[in-house]
DNA sequence: TTCTAAATGCAAATGATTTGCATTTGCAAT
DNA sequence: ATTGCAAATGCAAATCATTTGCATTTAGAA
């Protein structure tokens, strides 16, 4: 949360969001700042566009975007999210509890849902396959957002 | 249902389910057979080796297969399914009701809730994200099924 | 400042899915 | 049954997101 009086600039926020054992270079805290900008997930096609419009002088490479991604999902910082509505793979910065998005078929925004509507039913999934180990889920709401309605 | 006295051949389940306006070929009654002798949702690469291992002698092109799946997805009669911890498509025939699975993340066996947990619970969901109108969701539960345990 | 493992950019590889096109086939009208 | 034509097929090539190999650059420890 950031605060009105002592704001906190992207240096001290990088500095304390920063993870454990991994090398701080000039294209990561790039791509970590769009994807701390950015409030939405975001593919990496789209940091792709944002990072080479943002600095045209200087070449982000596909493959750099792709590789820390996998780094930063690996260093537990970000998650990545496969929708069958979207084309790409989605990123975001971890914000502590798990999210699900309710995604507009048509303009592709995606609105988070407050809570995790299985929490509170966790018990009878879990009861509804016996023997089976469940260790996480992905959930999916699609339709159209208020703008998009047909 | 299948009836013990009178046992339907597979003449008559085709005849039966055979989507309206769908030209019957030869390729596509194949592909249909399998989908109806697969209790598990199936990739369209799986069909593909079922199919030229079952007909050696023929030739079931990779085309065909995913344009016959589009066709039978469009006809309303076979649903798509997008697992973020599968790398192919997945598709079944449609038995009504939409269903969900545990997907055991060692062996790949796909095994179905009973229920669809969101249903009893979908009026929470829609109130969480006011003026957006959904029309449907996914949901994926992932472990490791009895067989599998670590 | 120097050194080395790790990170980068680029181009080429991958792997699932789609598409273009020439040939074949289902099936409706004869 | 035969014919005709739109639709379906097989094949190869195109896409498109993502990954990988490799030569070069760079972060950051010594």
């Amino acid at each position: 949360m950031t605060c009105k009086i002592h704001p906190e600039s992207y240096d001290e926020i990088i500095e304390r969001n920063w993870p454990e054992g991994v090398k701080k270079t000039k294209q990561r805290i790039d791509i970590f700042k769009v994807l701390y900008a950015n409030q939405e997930p975001i593919s990496a096609a789209e940091i792709f566009t944002l990072l080479n419009k943002e600095h045209p002088s200087e070449m982000y490479a596909f493959s750099t975007i792709y590789r820390n991604l996998i780094a930063f999902e690996k260093a537990g910082i970000i998650s990545k999210t496969v929708l069958s509505t979207e084309e790409n793979a989605l990123y975001e910065l971890k914000t502590g509890k798990h999210r699900h998005y309710a995604v507009c078929l048509k303009c592709h925004k995606k609105i988070p849902l407050g809570t995790c509507p299985l929490h509170e039913i966790s018990h009878e999934i879990a009861h509804s396959v016996p023997g089976f180990e469940i260790t996480g889920h992905n959930l999916e709401v699609y339709g159209y957002c208020k703008d998009c309605t047909p």
